[in-house]
DNA sequence: GTCTATATAGCGATAGAC
DNA sequence: GTCTATCGCTATATAGAC
């Protein structure tokens, strides 16, 4: 990671080694991580040559975004597409809403699970890394779909108090992660009873979850006095 | 990270130099990350000698492991104390039980943001690395504290099926851990308004929702028909 | 047990030919 | 745009003196 942060001649535009240095990257970085991804293995599964990632994304920091970016983009797009047909429906309802946030995660997982592996774990991964500027970058992706769904969210809990519907949501968005990211030790912890094979049966699941954490008595005002 | 899983000649046995190198791979661990702290860092910090490390580790791997099981045992065992004590009045309640198992995390996470930095984001970040052996090795430090505290769950639960009351605990335990691993996020989205400052508020917000969560009807027998 | 010195290897980045 | 070759650096691990 160098500290180059400017992006490169060509950010958009199509090219093949792009491309495959981008799907190379992605399948490393979920098999070894960002670090244990080194630009030789990745270049060399993109039949590409090793200046080709500078070229093309001028550092592997460069690179990193990227990949994130091709990922995120259509999955912010996805959310916000199923957010405004639930509200188109008379104003939608909770469990409508959070259908509309967690559905098109849990579907990329599953994707994903088929194809390069499992791009939710390192996307979780990033947000546990100490590197700040990564982390800033992810949220940024993040941020315009909160944007969004918080609003909707306090619409339809009016009686909670915006500190609170943040914790809730926070909190929500953790089991979330949880099922995105470690999905798996589920599966094992389970011994096998648990499945994430069906994502719309996980998204039933989770959404109960989450609208009963929601809707949860608010005991706002006046915390707890301890012993 | 060397091919030498086995642990080394003084495992257990104080030494001032062991504990110096524990402290400084420690912080150096949550600093930077495990790739991130070098062995020259390290020994550097513990004023020790670079050799010293694999003389009482074996290697960076076994290092690592020590300096988790350093803080994860004592976690555990205040967990099942806690557990103790509430299920001897009377069986305990459900809230009870939760916060023998939330409370201690929540009180280590805010002990160690004034000590060595935020120990919990280094273990949130293990699970979510590609490295299977540390991660299998954390969830060992794990499993034994989960096969107390489930039964108990499922005896303040038993309309629950085993297999819902293992997603909604895993859906839960992701709310945890995002909180955390992930809290700052949240204080910095809130923009202040919520703040991690005072575990025992944290600890009532997550218990209740992880409460609802649970209690949440159940329509297990039947997965929903989708369209 | 602790030190110095070094072996061995991998890394990201870049210069410059084509 | 793609290549080769290489610079400059860091890493872990270890041998051998003390």
């Amino acid at each position: 990671m160098n500290p180059t942060p400017e992006t490169h001649p060509t950010p958009t535009q199509p090219s093949q080694t792009r491309d495959a240095l981008l799907d190379a990257a992605e399948a490393l970085f979920v098999e070894h991580g960002l670090e244990g991804a080194s630009l030789r293995a990745i270049t060399q599964r993109a039949g590409a040559n090793l200046a080709a990632v500078n070229y093309h994304f001028g550092s592997k920091e460069g690179l990193v975004r990227a990949v994130f970016h091709r990922r995120l983009g259509p999955l912010q797009a996805e959310r916000l597409r199923l957010l405004d047909e639930e509200e188109a429906l008379d104003g939608g309802t909770l469990e409508g809403v959070l259908r509309a946030f967690i559905g098109p995660a849990l579907r990329m997982k599953a994707a994903s699970n088929a194809g390069p592996g499992d791009v939710s774990q390192l996307i979780g991964r990033i947000f546990h890394e100490p590197n700040d500027e990564l982390r800033t970058m992810l949220f940024a992706e993040f941020a315009p779909s909160l944007q969004r769904f918080l609003p909707a969210l306090q619409r339809l809990l009016p009686e909670l108090s915006r500190e609170e519907l943040l914790w809730r949501f926070h909190f929500g968005v953790g089991a979330m992660s949880q099922t995105l990211s470690c999905g798996s030790m589920l599966e094992r912890f389970s011994e096998g009873r648990c499945s994430m094979a069906n994502p719309e049966e996980v998204l039933d699941r989770l959404v109960r979850f989450f609208v009963a954490g929601l809707r949860s008595p608010a005991s706002d005002p006046g915390p707890t006095v301890h012993s």
